[in-house]
DNA sequence: AATAAAATGATAACGGATATTATTTTATGA
DNA sequence: TCATAAAATAATATCCGTTATCATTTTATT
């Protein structure tokens, strides 16, 4: 993967932004920070295609139109709340070894996987 | 919800096709196996949405383009072959108390959750 | 500096899903 | 059982997130 400023611009408001956005959002966000930058649509989608093949960002299917993404890479879980649509991070740890456990039963081998919990957030229970 | 023929085919033809299609192939067996009832793709959508909602039928959202739709609503997750694209179930006690265990670590409330993992199945590991 | 490969911007195109609308079917109850 | 209102349907236009296309620009290599 060559450099290019673009792709640098993308992977570091990602970073800055783990509000886990869109396509779209993170779109909006560059090009307010970045105006200079006469970024396209399709340029942070090719990328973020990209750096999820590569590993470097992950994908988050949250039952909803449109994905996110995130740019930790990290064994997590993620809960979407119905009322506010914030997503929170949820620990690996509520269920381990996942992964091992299929193949013991099933003989699958688990090479991916997204867990997206719905339901309502701490905060949006109170009001 | 009132009667409808279209429902009942649906519903019927979900049912008994267990590989968890998505609203467009359920179309077409239907299309296929009830010529003369002349339904359209609409309704198909239509029915799967409103059946989804009455908790009468599974949503699935398989890291893939389109949803798929199960007809079991006990809970279990599923597994999607890279390979073969087939969709297989997976028992749900390899991961116990999941609504519990985020409850109490986080305080929110999960009303609905969806796993899917991607992996290769037994078979297609041996190809 | 020359060249090839990779990336970009602009935008057309794709495709799954939904909205629209006129029509038909179902449920209700007088 | 007929009249009426509500619900559902078929056909299709539309929406919208995403991808493909392609001419141009940028990056890496020698």
């Amino acid at each position: 993967m060559n450099y290019s400023k673009q792709r640098e611009i993308i992977i570091d408001t990602l970073t800055k932004n783990a509000v886990h956005p869109t396509a779209e959002k993170l779109y909006e966000i560059i090009k307010r920070e970045h105006p200079e930058s006469k970024i396209g649509i399709a340029t942070v989608y090719r990328n973020l295609n990209k750096l999820s093949s590569a590993g470097k960002v992950k994908r988050i299917n949250a039952l909803e139109d449109s994905e996110h993404f995130d740019n930790n890479t990290h064994e997590h879980y993620h809960f979407m709340c119905n009322k506010c649509k914030q997503i929170f991070d949820i620990e690996a740890d509520i269920a381990p070894d996942l992964v091992k456990k299929i193949f013991d039963k099933t003989g699958f081998l688990v090479t991916d996987y997204d867990i997206v919990f719905n339901g309502i957030c701490k905060s949006c229970q109170k009001k």
